[in-house]
DNA sequence: ACATAACGCAACCTCCTGGTTGCATTTAAT
DNA sequence: ATTAAATGCAACCAGGAGGTTGCGTTATGT
């Protein structure tokens, strides 16, 4: 999941999607300097990642932001951070204890 | 900075180093199933994406945890997650004053 | 019915990435 | 002084990622 927002131009797609508004490959692909496929090839990545999701509706396949994943890479840098400050707190401590 | 964190075994480092302990690159590199070498440049990279810091002591180089550019992917996630609640509020008004 | 728009699939190409090996260099230990 | 540990640098290699092109297929619109 990482992985899929690392490539740029991944995120600058899955940015846009953030607004919630479902969109087609092709309007995605219309100013994004590149080709049909090459968006096509990334909105797969996003969405076997479950940062988006797709829904066919008549001849164009709609891509959706999916706000679940996100949640999931929140809670893990949060938990990273928070074992961070953990161990920040017994340094302290420790120190504390060394002076009295 | 999220492709930094993108390869699996550039995470499991960065996890390594979460509880601000600094280790040296023999270190880690000993239970890392790969090549010195190879740790040297993972590290390398989470260092560029400023995730981890470089102090050379003696004859070794010490990695270490380094908060900062975590806090920012934080306040990223939390900027994406916000505007995709406040769309979702202007769909939901919107759709009340339709039923009103 | 026919043209066209939106897409899927597959082959292909290039370049970067993750990884290795070999050797040189600096620092510590005896 | 010598040996061994910890690292740096550079060359090298295989594979996958990002991208393109060509063609076929399914809906839409007129």
């Amino acid at each position: 999941m990482f992985a899929a927002l690392g490539d740029p131009t991944r995120l600058a797609i899955f940015d846009r999607l953030a607004d919630g508004k479902p969109r087609s490959i092709s309007v995605l692909s219309d100013d994004a300097d590149m080709t049909r496929q090459a968006v096509t090839k990334h909105l797969r990545v996003l969405e076997a990642a479950g940062l988006v999701q797709n829904h066919r509706v008549g001849r164009e396949s709609q891509y959706a932001f999916c706000p679940e994943q996100l949640a999931e890479a929140r809670a893990y840098l949060d938990q990273v951070a928070g074992r961070w400050e953990s161990a920040l707190m017994r340094l302290k401590s420790f120190v504390e204890d060394d002076e009295a």
